[in-house]
DNA sequence: TGAACATATGAGCACACGCTCAGATGTTCG
DNA sequence: CGAACATCTGAGCGTGTGCTCATATGTTCA
């Protein structure tokens, strides 16, 4: 977490205060801001980012996700954990098995809008994909 | 950038090897998980989204944008570097001062998804906004 | 040209993160 | 109950990250 403390910043408000004073008003608060990043930061991980796509097909059961992303039981228990922290996925019992599922429908529009991203980027000169 | 190197992972197949074998087929590419966690990457951290909203209501010059932030003009400047390397923010001179405005139009999408996301999470129950 | 200003950049530090390893928890079945 | 199995969890390690501080680059203007 950034320490955000810094008062004075800049040495005082030069180009355009007024612009400014204006725009404080309409930035997003701080606890949808954190949220927000919390939320994008655990997309921002190729494991979780595979674990999410793989799980938007239909539920798995943690040995086959982690057997289907050539992944350690372990660091595959540690991911999903984080995420359900976070609501995005949801476990169902079923015996000593654990099916894991998307928990909310706006991950799956998030992931598409992202590749949408991604593919223009790439499609775009000036930078390559990877 | 996690190893995953692991040839193992668990065992064998154990439970539904034909799942595993037809959703391998289904997954997306290394590349674009890649690329896709680059970006939600981008936009997982508090300093961050603070930026990208701030110029999602116009441009801006690094020194306003700090001042507005309450950021050095140090850790601006970084900031932006990183996501202008993204293509998530594109910089234009004007005498000394340098503008950034948002690069991308599906940022701001992406934003308001994710604003959603929060926003229901915070009305379920069982947890809170931040 | 040189001072003043706006921004960019490199080094370094404290902390966050993703993995492995070892072991705990919980479930089934003899 | 106890062995076997599926999953979970804590500790620890190497690496990534966001900040500050000092300094470099680039631009304007006297």
């Amino acid at each position: 977490m950034p320490v955000a403390l810094v008062a004075e910043a800049c040495d005082v408000f030069h180009i355009d205060p007024a612009k400014v004073a204006r725009l404080r008003e309409a930035l997003i608060g701080p606890a949808a801001v954190d949220a927000l990043a919390e939320t994008f930061r655990a997309l921002g991980d190729p494991t979780r980012v595979r674990v999410l796509d793989a799980l938007s097909h239909g539920e798995l059961c943690v040995c086959d996700l982690a057997s289907l992303l050539s992944l350690s039981q372990s660091a595959t228990s540690h991911q999903l954990r984080l995420l359900r922290t976070l609501r995005l996925v949801r476990p169902r019992r079923a015996g000593r098995m654990v099916f894991y599922a998307l928990d909310d429908r706006h991950i799956v529009t998030l992931f598409r809008q992202g590749l949408r991203h991604v593919e223009e980027l790439a499609a775009r000169p000036g930078r390559r994909l990877a």
